[in-house]
DNA sequence: TAGATTGTTAATCGATTAACAATC
DNA sequence: TAGATTGTTAATCGATTAACAATC
């Protein structure tokens, strides 16, 4: 199949969320415009989304929602399971730890790294934080390819490159600095006073 | 001056931020291809992005870091002070909260809100705990117009809803499920496992 | 000056929406 | 059937990039 456009990818993501929630509430079928209304999107973008992964509905009832995550699923989640490691263990670190453990198959998060001795051996939700020093044996070891960095800003480009080093494909940045990347490795960046700033912008000058 | 596009505020605000590191290395000038670089787009890009603001370098010597910063900041950030509140002061909420905090001149985080009583009444980088019961009347008295929402999933729109009705007039949304908000209120969502179901699918297909 | 850089228009690209035929 | 919904093409919109004149 072809590689879809990013929006397109994260919209799968949140549709699925949202379509795993209905599951709970025995809802089996939901239109297009719910969805659509649940995203404040439009039915037609819904529709075009799922027209995308090539899903059709056989009835004109909604579209079935077991169906569709499994759809979902074929196109997101990895086929084999891929490896992620939190680097940067305070609040944030944390917080993604808690969030993230055991909620998607096929993305296992297996290390947690620190650079602060008390944080290092413990370990949260049945995952370890390593230290630091061992980030290049640890990452190679358990083949992780997937490093989210919370690490504090001045040691953001750094840790980046050593995960580069030991063989990490994509970088989620969530430290304040932008970081570059070389060709091969996905890197995607957020930061939370980016938004922030955006929010007190347009609640200023109304959209 | 005109309304500017979501996303020439998301880069302007990098951008000064990049500025402002670049000041502590005591640097004065920067030219557009470095800026480019360092942010992983174009040096048009930034160009198109520094001429919708007006400013112009009188040499063509790089921009003034100086007073980019200060005609960035004239865009951005609101004349009058804007306090906001983070709801939840779990893992999340206090990584924002300590990442936030006199941050940004006008920009003032003034309350945090839990459930939890062990949580409540506490003080973290000056910024008290109150319990969710007080958040109409705190919001209210201390005018607070932005909410960052971290509270669990099943609270979020319940949340969003009391946000709104206290006068809160932008969303920053946290939480993994969708919210809604009437005209008028900004919105501005963010999940984490989106971005890494994202980076995921593309270290898969490599874009 | 020649070379480098900026500012800006026009062209391109990608994503969203409008329109509507097909289907239940 | 009539009404509602879906799937899909074409049109539109917005954002990025190419091209290049102007400037130092």
């Amino acid at each position: 199949m072809k590689v879809l456009p990013e929006k397109t990818i994260e919209r799968l993501s949140e549709y699925r969320r949202t379509l795993l929630n209905c599951l709970d509430e025995e809802k089996t079928h939901i239109y297009s415009h719910e969805l659509a209304e649940i995203h404040n999107i439009t039915a037609v973008q819904v529709r075009r989304d799922i027209m995308f992964i090539g899903y059709t509905s056989p009835q004109r009832k909604g579209y079935d929602i077991r169906e569709l995550i499994k759809v979902i699923s074929k196109i997101i989640d990895a086929r084999e399971a891929i490896n992620v490691a939190v680097i940067g263990f305070g609040h944030l670190g944390k917080a993604i730890t808690a969030y993230f453990v055991g909620k998607r198959p096929n993305l296992n998060l297996v290390a947690t790294f620190d650079i602060d001795p008390k944080r290092t051996g413990t370990s949260t939700a049945g995952v370890t934080c390593y230290s630091i020093d061992r980030l290049r044996e640890i990452i190679t070891e358990k083949e992780i390819k997937i490093g989210i960095l919370t690490v504090p800003p001045h040691a953001a480009q750094e840790m980046a490159k050593a995960l580069i080093r030991a063989g990490v494909k994509g970088i989620l940045n969530f430290t304040s600095v932008s970081i570059s990347a070389p060709d091969g490795v996905y890197l995607e960046s957020y930061d939370m006073i980016t938004s922030i700033e955006k929010v007190a912008y347009f609640v200023k000058h109304k959209k």
